[in-house]
RNA sequence: GGGGCUGUAGCUCAGCUGGAUAGAGCGACGGUUUCCUAAACCGUAGGUCGUGGGUUCGAGUCCCGCCAGCCCCGCCA
C-alpha cells in the first residue's frame, strides 16, 4: 500500500493546509513546518491508518486536538480523491483520526497485485539517478583461510545474504564481498609450522584435509604463544610472504585453494552466492593509506607505532584509544586493511568499486573497531558525498544454557556439522509424522523435504531474531511446527499448494472479486502490506521485520483457511478466495526467497 | 577505570523510531476434525516493561543517575 499511503499523505497535508492556512504558512517560514503524519494503525478496529498529529498541533494552534481533527476531517471529506479511496474518516479517542481504505479501493489494489510479479514492491530505477547506479557493497561471511567455517560465521553469512537478496530485488547493483582472512601473522605461523612437521602440505593440495589444517593451525598457534624463537621464525615467514618469495607464496596459494573448496561446499548447501576478495587484495594499497594519513596530518607516532587518536563527538580526545595503522615492527594490521578497503570501495573504477553504500555484517564485538576505522575514513575525507557506510552488528549464537554455543567437549561447532544435524533432525521428524499419519513417501521425498526444512529452519531461526541481541540456538525450537518458525511458514505454502493442486482448471477470474467476511479482508490487507515492509527492511537492515510480517501473514492465512472453504465455496467467492490463496502463496514465496529460503509444494 | 550492547509474561522473543487497553510463540489448562495436509484453529491464565528521577497532553520507546549481565579497550582479526 505504499503508493496509496503516499497519496493519502499528500491529501492529508493539503487538508491541513486548507484547515489552518495561516498557521501552516507562518510555520513554513520558521524551521519547523507543520506536518501531519500518517501511521499504520496498531489495531484493525482503528482502520488502516491513523493520524496522531492533532495532539502536537494543539499547542501551536491553541485548539483542542479533537477540534483540530474535526477541521482536518472536514477538508478531507471535501477532497473527491480522498473520498474515492477511503471511507469517511472517524475521529476517535482524545483526537486520533482513523482512516479506512474503502473496500472498492482494496479490491482495486489486490487486482493490480495479480498481474504484478513484484507484488507491489517498487523497483529502484537506476536510470533515473546516477548515484543509484553505484553498487551497494555487502561485506559478509568472511571466514579465515586454513580454518573451517564454524558457528561464528553463521549469522554473518545468513544475514548478509538476505540483505543482499533484498537490495538485488529492489534493483540495486550489489557486490557481495567475502572479506576472507587470508593474510597476516597467522600465515607466518602456519607455514613455518608446516615446513617443519608436514612439508608435503605446502606442495600437494591433496595431502591433507581441511580438518588436518585446522589441527596444524592450533599447534602452530600454541607454539607461537609459548616459544619466542618460533615467533621470530613466523614473523620472518610473513616478511618473506610480503616480499613475494616464490616458495612461501606457493604454499600460501595452496592453503587458500584448499580452504576455498571447503567454503564453497558450505555456500552451496546454503545457496549463497558470494565473491571472494580477501584481505590480501588490499595489500598493494596499504602503504598509500599510511602516506595519505601522514599527509593529512592525522598520524601520530606513539611508542614506535603509527596511529590516529580518536576523538569524541565534541572533538575531545579524552583517553580514547588510538587506531593503529602501522605496528612498531613496520607491519600493517587489520585497521590498515579496512581503511584501504573503504577507500578502494568508494573510489571510482578502475582503481575502485565506486560504491554508494558499504554494509559490514559482523558481530557486535567489532563495533568499536568499526567506529574507529569509520572515524578515520571520515576525517581523511575518503567518503564521497551522499555515500554512507554502516556496521550491521549482530549478537552471539548461544546454546540452550545461555552460554556461547559449543560442543559438549567445549569445542567450536563446525558449520557443516551444525547443518548436518539440523537436516538429520528434520528428516527424523518427517519419518515420525509419516508413520503417525500412515503416509507413504519415497526416500527421495524425505531427503529433499528434510534438507529444505533443515536449512530453512537454521536460516529462519537466525533471521527472525532481531540481530542486535544474542540469540539462543535450539534445534527443537527452530524445527518446531508451531510458532514463528520456518516449518510453520512452509506449511502454509504447502496448504495453499494443496488447494491449487486439487482445484484443477483453476482460472483466476479478473472480472469479479467479492468478499464479505472479516477473515477475507484481514488476509487481503496483510497481503497488501508487503511493499512497506520491504522498504523498511532496506532502510533499517533488519530482516526480522520481514520474518514477523510473513509469520503474521501465515497466521492470518491459517485462520482464513480454517473457516473459509475455498474450493467448495459458491462463485464468485470461490474465485475470489482463490485469488487470496494465490497471492498469499506468492507473497510467502517471494518473502522467503528474499530470506534465502526455498519452499515446498508438499511436506 | 573508559566505551558499547542488553535487561519486557515461567521460558524464547516482538514492539514499525513518542500515541489508544504493552503483543506473539512455547510451556500450562480447556475446547474444535463426516470438509482443500489438525504440522492447524479457538479460548483461559500469566506484566510495577531492571530500578529511581526527569522531559510532555502522552514514555517500554527520549535524557540523567543507579543496579545486573555480556562484549571491546594500543601493536591478533
Amino acid at each position: 500500500m505504499l503508493s496509496l499511503s503516499h497519496n493519502l499523505k499528500n491529501q492529508l497535508q493539503e487538508a491541513l493546509e486548507k484547515a489552518f492556512p495561516e498557521a501552516v504558512a507562518s510555520a513554513k517560514k520558521s524551521d519547523s513546518p507543520l506536518e501531519a503524519t500518517l501511521v499504520a494503525t496498531g489495531k484493525e478496529e482503528f482502520g488502516d491508518f491513523q493520524v496522531n498529529s492533532c495532539f502536537q498541533l494543539a499547542k501551536t494552534l491553541r485548539k483542542s486536538p479533537r477540534d483540530i481533527a474535526l477541521e482536518i476531517v472536514k477538508y478531507l471529506n471535501m477532497d473527491p480523491d480522498f473520498s474515492e479511496m477511503c471511507d469517511p474518516p472517524k475521529i476517535a479517542g482524545p483526537g486520533f483520526i482513523n482512516i479506512t481504505i474503502s473496500k472498492d479501493q482494496l479490491i482495486k489494489e489486490i487486482r493490480s497485485r495479480l498481474t504484478d510479479k513484484r507484488l507491489g514492491i517498487p523497483f529502484e530505477d537506476s536510470s533515473k539517478d546516477i548515484e543509484k547506479l553505484k553498487p551497494v557493497i555487502i561485506d559478509f561471511s568472511s571466514p579465515n583461510i586454513a580454518k573451517e567455517m564454524h558457528v561464528g560465521h553463521l549469522r554473518s553469512t545468513i544475514i548478509g545474504d538476505s540483505l543482499a537478496r533484498i537490495f538485488e530485488f529492489r534493483g540495486y547493483k550489489v557486490l557481495r564481498l567475502n572479506h576472507v582472512g587470508d593474510w597476516g601473522t597467522q600465515f607466518g605461523m602456519l607455514i613455518s609450522h608446516l615446513k617443519e612437521v608436514a612439508p608435503e602440505a605446502l606442495t600437494d593440495p591433496n595431502a591433507f584435509e581441511i580438518s588436518d589444517l585446522v589441527k596444524f593451525y592450533k599447534e602452530a598457534k600454541k607454539r607461537f604463544d609459548e616459544d619466542e624463537n618460533f615467533q621470530d621464525i613466523s614473523r620472518k615467514e610473513v616478511i618473506k610472504l610480503q616480499n613475494k618469495d616464490i616458495e612461501s607464496l606457493n604454499a600460501w596459494n595452496l592453503l587458500c585453494e584448499q580452504s576455498r573448496r571447503e567454503f564453497e561446499k558450505i555456500y552451496e548447501r546454503l545457496d549463497i552466492n558470494i565473491q571472494e576478495r580477501g584481505e590480501s587484495f588490499y595489500n598493494p594499497f596499504l602503504k598509500q593509506v599510511i602516506n595519505d594519513l601522514e599527509k593529512d596530518k592525522l598520524l601520530v607516532t606513539d611508542d614506535g607505532a603509527k596511529c590516529i587518536f580518536l576523538v569524541d563527538k565534541d572533538q575531545n580526545q579524552n583517553n580514547l584509544p588510538p587506531v593503529i595503522v602501522q605496528k612498531r615492527d613496520g607491519g600493517f594490521n587489520y585497521a590498515t586493511t579496512d581503511l584501504a578497503a573503504i577507500r578502494y570501495r568508494f573510489r571510482n573504477s578502475p582503481e575502485g568499486d565506486g560504491a554508494s553504500r558499504l554494509i559490514y555484517v559482523t558481530d557486535s564485538g567489532q563495533s568499536s573497531h568499526f567506529n574507529g576505522v569509520f572515524q578515520v575514513a571520515k576525517r581523511a575525507e575518503w567518503i564521497p558525498k551522499g555515500c554512507r557506510m554502516e556496521h550491521v552488528p549482530f549478537g552471539l549464537v548461544l546454546g540452550e544454557d545461555g552460554k556461547k554455543l559449543k560442543t559438549r567437549s567445549g569445542e567450536t561447532i563446525k558449520l557443516s556439522d551444525l547443518l548436518d544435524e539440523a537436516i538429520k533432525k528434520a528428516k527424523s521428524d518427517i519419518r515420525q509424522r509419516l508413520q503417525k499419519e500412515e503416509r507413504e513417501e519415497s526416500e527421495t521425498f524425505i531427503e529433499k523435504v528434510g534438507k529444505t526444512i533443515g536449512i530453512a529452519a537454521v536460516k529462519y531461526a537466525d533471521l527472525s531474531q532481531n540481530r542486535t541481541t544474542d540469540y539462543q540456538f535450539s534445534y527443537k525450537k527452530m524445527l518446531s511446527l508451531q510458532g514463528n518458525t520456518a516449518p510453520y511458514l512452509l506449511y502454509a505454502v504447502v496448504r495453499i499448494a494443496g488447494i491449487i493442486r486439487k482445484g484443477d482448471n483453476i482460472q483466476v477470474s479478473l472480472r469479479e472479486i467479492t468478499f464479505n467476511e472479516d477473515k477475507e479482508w484481514s488476509l487481503l490487507r496483510q497481503i497488501l502490506k508487503l511493499d512497506e515492509v520491504i522498504i523498511e527492511v532496506e532502510e533499517e537492515l533488519l530482516p526480522n521485520r520481514l520474518c514477523t510480517y510473513l509469520f503474521e501473514l501465515s497466521q492470518i492465512f491459517n485462520r482464513f483457511y480454517d473457516q473459509m472453504p475455498v474450493l467448495k465455496a459458491e462463485e464468485p467467492y470461490r474465485s475470489s478466495r482463490l485469488v487470496l490463496c494465490r497471492l498469499t502463496a506468492d507473497t510467502l514465496k517471494l518473502g522467503l526467497s528474499l530470506l534465502g529460503i526455498n519452499t515446498l509444494e508438499r511436506m
